[in-house]
DNA sequence: CTGAAAGCGCTTACAG
DNA sequence: CTGAAAGCGCTTACAG
């Protein structure tokens, strides 16, 4: 590789002057900046930025947190998607992004360790568990920090609405007359709580009681957990005319269930799923879903965490709620049509 | 953030000795040792890897090449799977990733340039357009580069074996007794190129000849492409009686423009993919499809590049193919049987 | 067993 | 307009 110094031995100027020249200060004469450039290029000379990040205090590098636990990490759709579109926002604000690992090679560190071995700008915990110490060890560190799906005090959090979300959903499924409306729900979490909060509301405000039989727990992004409970909620005494499933990959557990039981889909059961992966909408009958914004979830928290970066005085630690768009698909039933 | 300094200072000892006591250094009193690592551990104190790398010539951090093109990157499953195995493996052989981006904030720059800012020791070329310049002129450079589906004579490719993955899928399909198979195959590579050469001596071996149209272009996972493909061909006067789609999410497509035709899969219709992604076997009927072993396509190329740095004079620029798998799955109807 | 010194590649306040 | 010098945080050959 090329280094400043052989560059100033080409152009016969100081390591200075071509620093300077690289770096378009204004006190280079206007020819020995072209040479210098010139020379450059043609050497295939770009200034080695963690060294630059040495006297900058500055790396423009964000870490990723990204742990892979079961159904979650790259492999889960949402997740790629979001780190997909933070990717292309850091990209655009100048920022690199590494993932922060647990242990690398032989060394234990915790992530924690890890930023300060590669001296991130900020971090984006995209997706961790949340109670485990070492992620509060982090969020309670110095460096700027932007959580998804997870509110902190310390930190900056991006995360849809999921109250609005499943009001909308179960809102949905009530105007369609469904008064039995089962729900699987995920494991406990600050997002599963909202949700069933939100549910328990809907169907209050409706004046419609479920009996309890019809909440079950159930496994996030887990066919096979589902296509079990729907099982069972279908073969109830008194059975739900409507299933919500956790997400779209239960709720497909819980089309498979209803079609290996004759059941034909809205016809005979109606299901609802959340999430709004692409794959759902590729279906027949297309998924009743939530579609989270996974794309502006992924660039929000990017901007987010480079103003933190940028303007820490000037950016305040908030919880950002976004939207999300109710996808009324085709596998909910409208039982007020007799058809 | 704590330097080496600042603990040699508290240690009273100099950063020399802090420094050798840190990385095991033999010569250092026992007692020194435990002192200095007790304080670095109490003032969280962690060297600085990017500052280390300008003595080691070492970053331990790989460049990762995924372009976002469409239908690609991370919000493809199948990249976005290996990408999670190759992170995990090269973790666990002590190296970082970072994305290697095209324009980083104003300043425009070939990949080259990046990696040379960031002076990776390796790069991983997940997802790119393998004709570009700028991806060439990076696999031509003097990094060590593995690349993912694509071969070429300067870098190790991974890559599945597509001859064998194509002729162990259609020889199954001709077994289960069609001979009308039509291949929805997708857009010019030198991968669908191999799958259509295995298809058509598969063809030939078993004495079958298809039609011309039996062979159509679509475009890698696009649902809604196969869709209108798939109609054109269950249209023809001469329809076939299988349809293979160029990977899952195009077999979707085939499968939702039978079922709005009427026809039952596998009854009336018979449909395979390719890749194996895992919503296709939740499906039902399950798709019969071939598995790429995403997680060992990713570990296999962390392993290679990490050898090519460590080894470069042991490790050899060879194309190494893995196997897939055939998954029967349900939705190849057997014709064979009376049923 | 310990430390002073040189050096990795870069930036920048300062002197000329 | 240009350059010598100091310094960022670390490693390591060498001297003691």
């Amino acid at each position: 590789m090329a280094t400043i110094k052989d560059i100033s031995l080409r152009c016969g100027v100081s390591v200075s002057t071509v620093s300077k020249a690289l770096n378009g200060y204004q006190d280079i004469s206007e020819a020995t900046r072209e040479m210098i450039i010139k020379t450059a290029h043609e050497a295939g000379y770009f200034p080695d930025a963690n060294v630059r990040a040495l006297k900058m205090k500055k790396t423009y590098n964000i870490g990723v947190l990204f742990s892979t636990l079961t159904k979650h990490g790259l492999r889960n759709e949402y997740f790629a998607h979001i780190l997909a579109s933070f990717k292309e926002k850091a990209a655009k604000r100048g920022y690199d992004i590494t993932f922060i690992e647990h242990n690398i090679g032989n060394r234990k560190m915790t992530y924690l360790d890890h930023c300060r071995l590669r001296n991130f700008d900020g971090v984006f915990i995209a997706c961790a568990e949340f109670t485990e110490p070492e992620v509060l060890e982090l969020v309670n560190s110095d460096y700027p920090v932007v959580t998804i799906d997870h509110a902190f005090n310390e930190a900056i959090s991006v995360l849809s609405d999921n109250v609005e979300g499943m009001r909308q959903l179960t809102q949905y499924i009530i105007d369609q007359g469904h008064r039995k409306i089962a729900y699987i729900h995920g494991t406990k979490s600050s997002v599963t709580h909202n949700r069933l909060v939100s549910f328990h509301n809907v169907l209050k405000e409706n004046g419609i009681t479920v009996p309890e039989e019809y909440f079950v727990e159930g496994i996030y992004r887990s066919a096979e957990s589902s296509e079990e409970l729907a099982l069972r909620l279908l073969n109830l005494p008194d059975p739900p005319t409507c299933i919500i499933a956790s997400d779209d990959y239960a709720a497909l557990g819980v089309m498979n269930t209803a079609r290996r039981m004759g059941l034909k889909i809205p016809e005979d059961i109606s299901v609802a799923g959340y999430d709004g992966i692409s794959v759902a909408q590729a279906l027949e009958p297309k998924l009743t879903t939530i579609k989270q914004d996974t794309d502006k979830i992924g660039s929000e928290a990017a901007k987010q965490l480079i103003n933190l970066i940028e303007n820490p005085m000037s950016t305040s630690l908030d919880t950002i709620y976004l939207k999300v768009q109710l996808v009324k698909g085709a596998s909910v039933r409208n039982l007020n049509k007799a058809d």
